[in-house]
DNA sequence: CGTCTATTTGAATGTACTCAAAAGCGGTGG
DNA sequence: CCACCGCTTTTGAGTACATTCAAATAGACG
C-alpha cells in the first residue's frame, strides 16, 4: 500500500520536507478492510481520522427503530470520521462501514495532536480540510432545504457517480433522506438511467 | 464597539502577545447595522467574514419562486459568512441580513490570508472554527434525516433559545425546511409554549 | 390610525411513507 | 455448478404528513 495517494492529498495544500512527511508517515497505520466490515461502531469510543486509498466507507448514524441515515460516504483520496466523537473523544454516534474492500490509513487522535505541535502546516492543512467539509454540509443542507427529492437524487447522481456505481439504492436513499422503495419509483417515473 | 468579546473569542483557541493583537485589530472594521439592512446580498462578491458583537444575523438562501431556505443564524459571539464563496472569491449565494439592529467586525479575505501569514496561529484558531461548524453542520443533517419536523423545532428551541426569541416564526420554519403555516400547526397541537 | 407582514385556521391536495407481496440478484454451501 | 437463502428492488394500495391556497386575525411600525 504506497504514500503516493495520501501524499499528493497532503501536498494540494501544504508543502513537506522529507523529515516532515517520514514523521507524518510514521503516524499512519495502514489497514485492509474487507466489505462489510465495521471500523467504528456506534458507542465506541472513535480514536482516528481515516484517509481512504483504495474502496469505498459509508458512515451511518442509526435512528430509533433501526432507521438507518447515511451521514457520509468517502471513495478514495478522501478522509473520514465521525468528527464529533473524534475531536471530543467520546463515544461515537457514528457508524463507519465498509462498502467494498478497502485500504485505508488511520491517524490515531493522540497523533494528530502530536503532529499539530511539531508540524504546525498541519494546522493549515486540516483547516482546510475542515473548511471544505464544512462547505460541503451547508451546500447539502441547502439542497435539502430547496430542492424535491428527485433533484436531490439527479444532483448526487452527477455530483458523486464514482460513490453512485458502488452503494447500493438503498443506501442512497439513506443518503437523501428517502425510502428506499420512493426512490425506486423515482427511478421508475423518470426512467433515469 | 470594545474589542473585548471578539478577543475571549479568539482566546478560547489561541493566546496571542501584544503585537498580534494589535495586528489582528487593526484587520478588524467595526460596523453598527440596523435591523432588515442587508449585509450581502446573493450574486454579490463575498468579501469579509463576519464576528457578531452583538445583535443577530441571518444567512439564507433564496430557491425557486421566492421560497427562502435559512442557512445559519448568528447571535453574539458567532462568526458567519457565505463560507464558499467567502474562500473562493465568488458571487454569493447566500443573502445576510441584521435580524435585529447589531454590531460586528468584518475582516476581509485578503486580510484574513496575511493574517495567516503573519501570525500562524490564526491557521489554529480557524481549523478550530471550521471542525465546530462542520460537526455542527453534520448534526444537523443527521436530526433532518432522522427527526420529525416537530422534534426538530423543540431541538432548535432548546439549542438555540436566544435565537428562538429574535427571529420570527417564519424564520424559523424557513430553518427546519417546513412552512410557517405548518410550524403554527405544530405548535396549535403541541401547545408549545 | 392605517398599512404591511406575520400568524392562525381550515379545506383540499400532493408528496412521501407504511405495509405487503413479488421479483431480482448475489453469495454460499452442498 | 446449481439451488437455496437473504437482502435489495420493484410495484401497488392505503395512509399520513406536510403543502398550497385562501381568508381571517393579530402584531409591528411608520
Amino acid at each position: 500500500m504506497n504514500t503516493e495517494l495520501i501524499l499528493a492529498n497532503i501536498a494540494k495544500h501544504i508543502s513537506l520536507d522529507k523529515n516532515e512527511i517520514d514523521f507524518f508517515l510514521s503516524l499512519l497505520k495502514p489497514e485492509e478492510v474487507s466489505k462489510k466490515s465495521v471500523l467504528l461502531k456506534e458507542g465506541q469510543l472513535c480514536r482516528d481520522i481515516n484517509f481512504v486509498h483504495h474502496g469505498t466507507l459509508r458512515a451511518f448514524y442509526m435512528g430509533k427503530e433501526a432507521k438507518e441515515s447515511t451521514i457520509m460516504f468517502a471513495v478514495a483520496d478522501w478522509w473520514i470520521t465521525d468528527m464529533y466523537c473524534f475531536i471530543n473523544q467520546k463515544p461515537a454516534m457514528l457508524t463507519i462501514t465498509a462498502v467494498e474492500d478497502s485500504q485505508l490509513f488511520r491517524l490515531r487522535k493522540e497523533d494528530l495532536d502530536r503532529l499539530y505541535l511539531q508540524v504546525p502546516k498541519f494546522e493549515r492543512f486540516f483547516r482546510i480540510i475542515m473548511q471544505n467539509a464544512y462547505i460541503r454540509e451547508q451546500l447539502r443542507i441547502i439542497e435539502n432545504l430547496s430542492l424535491s427529492a428527485e433533484e436531490r437524487y439527479t444532483n448526487f447522481l452527477s455530483r458523486y457517480p464514482k460513490v453512485a456505481q458502488q452503494v447500493t439504492q438503498k443506501q442512497i436513499a439513506s443518503y437523501l433522506g428517502i425510502t428506499p422503495e420512493f426512490l425506486s419509483t423515482l427511478r421508475a417515473n423518470k426512467r433515469i438511467k
